[in-house]
DNA sequence: TATTGTTATACTCTATAACTATA
DNA sequence: TATAGTTATAGAGTATAACAATA
C-alpha cells in the first residue's frame, strides 16, 4: 500500500516535519534578535505585509495566536513606529491596522535575510527536488489550513 | 538568484513547515489519546524500538526533550509493562531502556494509524511530487540534526 | 570528585475570565 | 445585549537547581 514497496518504515511525517520546524525558527532566532523582533512580531508584520486586515481578532486568527497574546507584540510595533492602530471611524470598536513604511521596510529586510539563510539550506537539495519540495510544502500547507487538523 | 527567477515572495520555509507540523500534531492527537499515549510517550516508544539507548540522557537527548522531562513519561510507561528499565551491572548509576513485547506491539499499532492518516493527507500530492517531497524532507531533517540549528 | 538519575522549585508561555468601550 | 479590544489571573509546560546513589 505504499509508493516504494518495501519501504514500510518510513518516519513519521511529523517526527521530521516538526523538528525541521524547530531547526528552522531557531536558525532565525539570531536574525530577530538582530532587529530586536521577536518571533510573534515577525508573524504579525508579515502578515500585515500581504494582506491588511481589519481586525485584531483576525490577525491573530490568521497567525494562529490567541487575540490576548498579540497585544503586548502590537503595542511594541506601534510605540516603535513599525505600525499603525488607529480606531476605525465608521465602527470605533475596531482597530485598523496597517504597516508604516519603515514598518515594511523592516518586514523586508528581515524576511531577505531569514531567506537567505533559509537558501543556504535548500543548496544541498538538487534542482528538480527542491521545486518539487517546495511545490509540495506550499500544497500541504493551504491544506492544513482549510482544515484546522482534525 | 532563484531557481524561478520572479518568484521573489515565497513564504518563509519556517512559516510553512511550523503550522504544518502543528497540523500533523493536531491530527495525531486523537490517534494517540485513543492509546492512552502523550506526544512524549509515543516519542519514546518509538525511539526505543529502532535503537535501544543505553542511558536515559541519551534518549532525552534524541527526542530533544530535557532529562527531567521524560522521567514521569518512563514511570508511566514502565508502569504499565511497556517498557523495562533495569540498572545496568555494569554501571548501576545507569538505566537500561528496553521495549517489551507489548510495548512493541502498541508501537506498532499507533505508528500505523499515524501514517495511515498521514498517508490521506499525501494522497493530495502527485506521486512524483510525493516522492521528492519525502526525499527532500529526510535530508533536511537529517541535516538539521547535523548541525543543532545554529 | 564526577556522573546518572531523581525530586523540588521557579519561570515562561499560554489561555481563561473579568472588564471597558462602543454598538 | 452583543462585540472588539484590553487587563488580570490562573494554569500548563518547561527548564534550573538542589539532591541521592554510584563510580
Amino acid at each position: 500500500m505504499n509508493a516504494a514497496a518495501g519501504n514500510t518504515s518510513r518516519p513519521d511525517l511529523a517526527a521530521m516535519v516538526v523538528p525541521l520546524g524547530r531547526a528552522l525558527m531557531a536558525a532565525e532566532q539570531p536574525v530577530l534578535d538582530a532587529h530586536g523582533l521577536t518571533m510573534w512580531a515577525y508573524a504579525v508584520l508579515s502578515h500585515l505585509d500581504e494582506a491588511p486586515l481589519r481586525t485584531q481578532a483576525a490577525l491573530a486568527e490568521a497567525i494562529h495566536a490567541d487575540k490576548t497574546r498579540i497585544i503586548p507584540v502590537l503595542d511594541d510595533l506601534e510605540s516603535r513606529g513599525l505600525l499603525t492602530r488607529r480606531p476605525d471611524p465608521q465602527d470605533r470598536r475596531v482597530r485598523l491596522l496597517s504597516l508604516t513604511p519603515e514598518g515594511r521596510r523592516l518586514r523586508d529586510t528581515v524576511r531577505a535575510a531569514v531567506q537567505e539563510g533559509e537558501e543556504r539550506l535548500l543548496g544541498q537539495v538538487p534542482p528538480a527536488d527542491r521545486e518539487a519540495f517546495l511545490r509540495t510544502l506550499r500544497t500541504l500547507y493551504e491544506a492544513s489550513r482549510g482544515r484546522p487538523a482534525r
